[in-house]
DNA sequence: CATATGATGGACT
DNA sequence: GTCCATCATATGG
């Protein structure tokens, strides 16, 4: 059976249902030709201005890349990282989901944190608004996906004024979700 | 141009 | 838990 690699339909819902699902999914980014392939462990929901926390809330090139088709990608630096983020939603509904934590499957590089994983695939700017189905990186449902694992959500990290509800969603007890 | 601000990570108590 | 190096952004002049 071939894997099946998530197309834009899959994205097109809101955050929150976007983030719950990507758990289990394989994040495929070639490094050398190579394909390095990581469960997706730890995501969080990001969604427009009236998110506290979200980078919707500002005016400049992110919110606007949050407004883009879902499916894009959407990257950008804090502090000296790059976090990773899908953009979700239909047009001009600003939606992002940030990838937190992998578990590596055929390499061995720390991706337990929203930056580590970015330097250990070497996702970097270059990687911003283009489609997440290419052939450097894509996402896809993991063939022998068990759904035998359980999910937990807690508050987002590291913001200050988080929502009421619980936006951070990770495989319960999985070794590689980020600490804290 | 100047400055403030983190969706961090690692070291440390 | 606390501290802080470090830098891409946003914003104001």
């Amino acid at each position: 059976m071939k894997p099946v690699k998530l197309k834009k339909d899959f994205f097109n819902r809101s955050a929150d249902a976007v983030a719950r699902e990507l758990l289990g999914k394989i994040l495929v980014k070639k490094i050398n030709g190579k394909e390095m392939r990581a469960r997706i462990v730890e995501t969080e929901a990001y969604f427009d201005g009236n998110d506290p926390a979200s980078r919707a809330r500002q005016n400049g090139d992110l919110k606007k890349t949050m407004q883009m088709p879902a499916g894009t990608i959407l990257v950008y630096g804090i502090h000296n990282s790059w976090m990773l983020n899908i953009v979700t939603d239909s047009e001009d509904v600003a939606g992002a989901v940030l990838i937190r934590a992998l578990e590596p499957l055929n390499f061995s590089r720390n991706c337990s944190g929203p930056g580590l994983l970015t330097k250990s695939l070497e996702i970097n700017k270059d990687f911003h608004k283009k489609e997440i189905s290419n052939r450097e990186i894509w996402i896809e449902k993991d063939f022998f996906e068990k759904n035998n694992f359980e999910t937990a959500e807690s508050f987002r990290i590291g913001v200050r004024n988080d929502l009421k509800e619980k936006m951070r969603f990770y495989i319960k007890g999985n070794f590689f979700v980020s600490r804290r």
